[in-house]
RNA sequence: GGCGCAUUCGUCUAGUGGCCUAGGACACCGCCCUCUCACGGCGGCGGCACGGGUUCGAAUCCCGUAUGCGCCUCCA
């Protein structure tokens, strides 16, 4: 029998990392046998919905590439199969009535035991089971009956999920028997916690897939770091492509203890993917974001600061920071370098080699140091102590912009100011 | 409180009874490279929660304690 899987989030807001990393494990089991994987939406709880959420939860999944099979099912449309199947129950005499509601029997000693996928066989005293409702008085079906009925309906053949789910399992273990089901297999993933072992929210950061996409992260990034929450390879590989992933990942090597999310690992890692890329893709990464962020930059400047920065920076998000001097005009408070905007002034061609070459020369003239005469100039034209490659960043620049932040070129009277 | 699950460097992890004087990565510290930052190179700091067993031998098996987390809803 193939393997088919399923990720079921509720559709209560933005895709939580924590949801990401649970489809992550779902698409590279599936994937990785070759099996299916699906998306349920399970909305039963309808006050608890919000309208977009079911479509930002879809383009998240996207964006990390985790393709799911066949249509996304909703929870909601299979309410009257879950009623009808209580029914049955209740014919059955398996479950009866109580305030309008309909409430399975359970067995009140022994054990209900399954051999979980990650940890082994745990066991659950029967007589903690309540009697629990199936369908409530107005109808609608809870979310731990209407989830088994469901993974029946679809055929699931492995259902791994968060360990909260735990305390669930000998429930729907219960129901699926009582209905005659065939049991799929368990599999409980532990949990990702923030840096204070609390579980991650918001102050802790980027919390949702799209605040992580709009912080300039890669896809294939987080997927990678992801994929290492919980699970290994071996001793020594971290960095690896899908591909890879798909190919390596197996169940025997996921591990059952939380794990805490490492935002300075995961910076790190996406610096790795950026300054893998091909300059050309780096640069159609960049100018897309930047788009997506809202940004009218012009697109050639981008891309010709593109190969400037991306030994630099970890993340898409810090570019504006980094090289925004780049798309800003002088705004006529120069800081009065002249000696500098003197040897500028004849460099012809203005190129980062004829640049350099000058600047070199003007600090030996003056007896500085490279990086004492080098500091001071950057800092009057990127604003920074921080920025890309100076002779570079003036070249693109160009030499009357350079000039006239300097205060050289008759532009810009001289202020006065000095450097700091 | 009850039940369940978890526990190797600060963090992610390797380790399935001898290969472990516990390996790798991130972070941190130092040095080198260097126009800043970053990259890269080299080196360093740092851990088997605790206590009992079992065994010739335990990070690895068993029991207990502690701590953390989850669930105990006609929420999902």
């Amino acid at each position: 029998m193939s393997v088919r899987v399923r990720f079921a989030p509720s559709p209560t807001g933005f895709l939580h990392i924590g949801g990401v990393h649970t489809a992550l494990f779902n698409w590279l089991f599936a994937r990785h046998e070759g099996g299916e994987f699906r998306l349920r939406i399970e909305n039963t709880d309808t006050s608890r919905e919000v309208a977009e959420a079911t479509e930002q939860i879809q383009d998240s999944l996207r964006w990390l590439g985790l393709d799911w099979d066949g249509e996304v099912t909703f929870q909601l449309d299979r309410m009257e199969r879950c009623r009808e199947e209580a029914q049955r129950l209740l014919a059955e005499g398996k479950a009866y009535e109580d305030d309008g509601a309909i409430r399975i029997r359970m067995p009140d000693e022994g054990v209900t035991a399954w051999d979980d996928l990650i940890r082994g066989r745990i066991d659950y005293p029967n007589e903690k089971l309540e009697d629990l409702v199936l369908v409530r008085a107005d109808g609608r079906p809870t979310y731990n009956f209407a989830s088994p009925v469901e993974d029946r309906l679809d055929e699931i053949t492995h259902v791994l999920r968060g360990d909260d789910h735990i305390s669930n399992t000998p429930k729907q273990i219960r129901i699926l028997e009582a209905l005659g089901a065939p049991l799929p297999a368990y599999g409980h993933l532990a949990n990702i916690l923030g840096e204070d072992g609390k579980k991650l929210s918001k102050r802790h950061g980027a919390t949702s897939a799209e605040e992580f996409r709009a912080q300039g992260y890669l896809p294939e990034a987080l997927v990678n770091f992801l994929a290492l929450l919980g699970w290994s390879y071996d001793d020594k590989t971290t960095i690896m492509s899908r591909g890879e992933l798909v190919e390596r990942f197996t169940l025997d090597r996921v591990g059952a203890s939380p794990a805490i999310f490492d935002f300075k690992k995961l910076e790190w890692m996406n610096g790795v993917y950026l300054r893998a890329l091909p300059p050309e893709e780096y640069a159609d990464r960049l100018v897309a974001y930047l788009r997506e962020q809202g940004y009218d930059w012009d697109d050639q400047l981008v891309r010709k600061a593109a190969p400037l920065v991306q030994e630099k920076i970890s993340t898409l998000g810090e570019f504006p920071k980094f090289a925004g001097f780049l798309f800003a005009r002088s705004s006529g408070q120069p800081v009065a370098l002249p000696d500098v905007a003197e040897a500028l002034e004849a460099v012809d061609p203005f190129s980062a080699e004829a640049i350099e070459a000058a600047l070199r020369r003007f600090a030996e003239q003056q007896g500085l140091k490279p990086r004492e005469a080098f500091q001071p100039i950057r800092l009057a034209v990127t604003g920074s102590t921080v920025s890309p490659g100076l002779f570079e960043s003036l070249e693109l620049l160009g030499k009357e912009e350079t000039l006239a932040r300097i205060g050289g070129s008759g532009r810009g009277e001289a202020s006065g100011s000095s450097a700091r």
